[in-house]
DNA sequence: GCGGGCAGCCAAAACGATTCGAGCTTGAGT
DNA sequence: ACTCAAGCTCGAATCGTTTTGGCTGCCCGC
């Protein structure tokens, strides 16, 4: 007995949290129907109990709770992007063109790092489901893990960018660019500059990217009988990866003129370790990177790059991703956009061809 | 008659959609409840039962629905950030701190960036309302619009990050630097080696921490009597603010010989003026930033940076309120963190002190 | 033999929105 | 005069959870 109104006059008490769309069906003596009828205009509102409406959420404050919206709807509005690396502009950039997009089609995009982990990407990825997410788009960690992300999504769509996973696993969406041809070009870039002996240090192969760049950069090398085996590294991601790689390939017996680096962090470190060993660059050494970034003419020298247009690439992710939560799917589920050759000042002809 | 079947079954028929509690509970032949107690441990339910519930929840691979979960317990276990500048590192970092606080005690973080415009921001600030975000931490656009913000969020509680609004509003909850003090412990190091004639490029100082960097810099050049105004400049924070007034400096008749960025891309500004006007940084002119980023020691010169310990502030935000969010308030409702200056190699004696 | 506490389970009422169907007026068409 | 549609409003069901109070046995101590 005194329990219960106790707990009731306890629960009336407490703070006055948000108004609800009740609080306004009151205070203009409606139906909270009519409220909802009024506010999202799908149904018949007189003008004047229109305004009376809008008179009082103005007044009251009032702003519809989106966890109740979006539990009766069953859509949420959010979509999600999880990248390796967010202190990376590549993969930044990426988030920003997707927000960009989606923003204008009234969605909101929650953003997660890896950091280069599965782990922490399933937890983000179980995280998603939990609040019904209409949609992510993955730049996956590590090897893809595709099959078991789909596991854990369930039955929300999912869009690949930049990598994409090995084919353990079919997909059924995906934009990047054609990774194989753009370090084809870079390669023979340097070789059109006299280089022979030229360098790359590639991520690790496991990453279908790197495999393909990887590709690429043999293809062209091939081409003109050049290559050499013990001018191919696979490097963690990273900047001190890069280092050190670039630092055992200058110091061996026959350093190569030139290094190519697979992602633009790597570029970084290989640049610092040429510093490092006082070697000049370009003049000693030429450098040539993957991956842009805005910064990238601060550097002295300015470093040559394979630019990758990553705000078009997190924009037709976007794209992509709405276009299928919302029925209008396009049949061509994987895009490929054009890397461009920044030209600039890492490098040179060698000193001796 | 006809379209109420028709609608039914065409309901049946929607896709398969995500298990829910009432799945799982069908599927063992218990009450939701029960289920309920068991998955949070509230309440006694015997161990047959947990296992065979359980057992359920993987097979049908069940994960709550955090709207509903949200709906009915009035708490969502989400924070905000919002951010002038994502791209900028010094918030990036902040934004990471605050993330790996939070993540320990299981909230996750929403991320928002304003590009420095109150118009974006409030669009942020509405979309956390809506979704009854748990509270958020800001690092506010422009002036601060304390208590606009203050408006729109209604009772969900703020803790101010780095920069804080005019006095127009009393804000509960700061954490940030003395910046007043660093800029003057900056400015004095600049004379120490001899400057006297030294420029600031300050931000708006309708920001109060523009405002009080500008203060701690005139501070210590009052007490040597080496005040003038034709050294003082107001930039946009950006890249080119910093650049167009660093070219303004450099080609006035009596130009100074040291320059104090108030913030991190100013400087980047400053430098890429000073790279293009052809002076010798650091011997002809020398600079001295705000902010310091993580790849500034890759820059030639390296720079000479203020440091502020960005990674602490977004912690001290998150865990100042998460303290507030679970009503275990310190009264301590400010914190100050020491900043630290990374003297490197852009900074040098004047030619001719 | 009986009151009472405990272990285990459940039904029902929230939380705050949308939507379906139906009710009630009016005015126009026949 | 009767029907029908359009305009306006509302009640009730629903989305998927948590929580409260109550119910049922059962064992324990007296």
């Amino acid at each position: 007995m005194s329990p219960k109104p106790a707990s009731r006059s306890t629960r009336r008490t407490r703070r006055p949290q948000h108004a609800t769309i009740r609080d306004v069906a009151r205070a203009v003596g409606a139906s909270i129907s009519t409220v909802s009828a009024a506010l999202n205009g799908t149904d018949y509102v007189s003008a004047a109990m229109r305004a009376k409406i809008e008179a009082a959420v103005q007044q009251l404050q009032y702003r519809p709770n989106d966890l109740a919206r979006g539990l009766r709807l069953r859509r949420t509005h959010t979509l999600a992007i999880v990248v390796p690396d967010l202190s990376n502009s590549f993969y930044a950039e990426i988030v920003r063109g997707m927000k960009d997009y989606t923003a204008a089609a009234n969605y909101t995009v929650l953003v997660g790092d890896s950091r280069e982990r599965w782990a922490e990407e399933k937890l983000f990825l179980e995280m998603l489901h939990r609040r019904r997410v209409d949609g992510v788009v993955r730049v996956p960690a590590g090897d893809g893990n595709a099959s078991q992300a789909a596991q854990v999504l369930g039955t929300i769509p999912v869009v690949y960018a930049d990598r994409y996973p090995e084919a353990d696993h079919p997909v059924a969406a995906w934009v990047g660019v054609d990774n194989a041809r753009a370090a084809m070009d870079a390669t023979q870039y340097l070789i059109s500059l006299g280089h022979r002996r030229i360098a790359i240090i590639s991520g690790p192969t496991t990453t279908r990217t790197a495999a393909e760049r990887l590709e690429g950069y043999q293809r062209a090398l091939r081409g003109i009988g050049a290559m050499h085996k013990e001018y191919i590294r696979n490097g963690e991601l990273d900047m001190a990866g890069g280092a050190r790689q670039a630092i055992e390939l200058l110091t061996q017996a026959k350093p190569p003129t030139a290094i190519f680096c697979a992602n633009n962090t790597m570029t970084l470190g290989a640049l610092e370790a040429i510093q490092q060993l006082g070697r000049a660059c370009p003049r000693e050494i030429s450098l040539l990177g993957f991956d842009d970034f805005a910064w990238s003419t601060l550097l002295r020298p300015r470093l040559t790059m394979v630019r990758q247009p990553a705000r078009e690439i997190g924009m037709t992710a976007g794209r992509m991703l709405i276009d299928t939560i919302e029925e209008r799917t396009r049949n061509r589920a994987t895009q490929t956009l054009p890397t461009q050759l920044m030209v600039r000042d890492s490098c040179a002809p060698p000193l001796r061809p």
